[in-house]
DNA sequence: CGTCTATTTGAGTTAGCTCAACCGTCGTGG
DNA sequence: CCACGACGGTTGAGCTAACTCAAATAGACG
């Protein structure tokens, strides 16, 4: 029955109650499991499924012919990934670590997605908030420093993520330091060297490679926008 | 009646029949003009509107608070600008040369844009479209040389607009060169360097400032993904 | 414990930047 | 009608932030 893209099986299959407060109403989904690296599609295929990211932590990126490659986005529980205004996917989708995906069809003779006005609404909002976050990717990858970049990458991840007010903020990077370097535009020695820069200024501590605690969060945020 | 945001007047009110191919159904819009380097909307203003470009060309941007600036994007007739998910626009928004604009109202009470399932779809096509370019625009800004960014763009305003076959291709580039530079994320001086260096290289000629001919488009592609 | 991969650090290079001079066009006023 | 100032664009010279290449180190995993 679903023989077109997820070549792998569907691991589950939920209905949801119509009108049930943050649920969508008549939309029949999926939920899917990947490992770290397992491609969810790749830029060219049918863009048959929309996907919500559950659990963990995927990556959107755009690669060139000799191998360069721009990472769009690292898209976090709640986040939608693939909708497309000419059925085909735009750019190659990874999970970064364990991820659990609900998987949305686009059109099908039942429960059509692209006829709930619900799901219409919710996906339109979700747009025009990626435009607003790729608006400000923007203006880092062409006009921020290195520094600024690092910092402004460090504080993106410190508002999507809680925390408790005055506790030093632990967070978790899954991806890998090329990741980082290819959503910054810049190599992976540079952002090394400037991790390691932000330690020895103590603004943040390095438990583990895939550990940042920021310790001076202010000090941080104006880095993001003046590199001094 | 119109208080809020559009300070100039109204030029015209136009509503549209229902039902007409291309058109949208039952929605009250008015147009507007704008003279080159006039603010349509600022960043933070409440996004009462919806613009869409009928005539000439506008400019998207966002600037730091030390005047760097980062240029979105030009819009063409035809492209939509200013949907937001949280009711602020997010960058500013300035006519490039002599500009006519439609405006949709966000909310009112009679003739609600976002009661219109058509204008819906359209927003959402529009929005998945303008995600799809900026990927690309990302691509080019994180990952791309000088002179990769200036071929892309060129290659970029050559696909965007009608030319019969066989002719050189004459690209009418209404925007000053620091607006490229903003763009591209480069200074205005490597602008003008590599525009002189695709002359010398007979790839383009230049009979004035603002118009670019096209001589050798195929060499002019190959440029834009492989600077050599 | 050894192998493999990711990350960090170091040293030298360079693409693109900054600063400065110059040029062309256009509009204004004597 | 011409002089002149303002503005946008081009060109040149030197500088520097980030890159490349290379080597050392640190985890991860069987």
């Amino acid at each position: 029955m679903y023989v077109t893209l997820p070549v792998k099986a569907f691991e589950s299959e939920i209905t949801y109650q119509p009108n049930t407060l943050n649920d969508l109403a008549n939309v029949n989904s999926q939920e899917m499991n990947f490992e770290p690296e397992e491609s969810l599609f790749f830029e060219g295929d049918d863009a048959d499924y929309i996907y919500e990211v559950v659990e963990g932590v995927v990556r959107s990126s755009k690669v060139l012919m000799d191998g360069r490659r721009q990472v769009l986005n690292f898209c976090y529980p709640g986040e939608m990934i693939g909708i497309s205004h000419d059925r085909r996917y735009h750019c190659d989708c990874d999970a970064v670590s364990r991820v659990k995906v609900r998987l949305y069809r686009r059109n099908t003779s039942h429960g059509d997605v692209a006829k709930d006005p619900e799901f219409y609404a919710r996906l339109l909002k979700n747009a025009a908030a990626e435009v607003n976050s790729m608006q400000e990717h923007f203006l880092m990858l062409g006009r921020k420093t290195a520094m600024e970049k690092l910092a402004s990458f460090l504080v993106a991840v410190m508002n999507r993520q809680e925390h408790r007010r005055g506790q030093p903020i632990e967070l978790e990077l899954p991806m890998k330091r090329s990741d980082i370097a290819d959503f910054l535009g810049m190599t992976i020695e540079t952002v090394s060297r400037n991790l390691t820069k932000l330690r020895k200024l103590k603004v943040i501590e390095l438990p583990n490679t895939h550990t940042v605690r920021i310790c001076r969060a202010e000090e941080l945020r104006s880095l993001a926008e003046n590199a001094d």
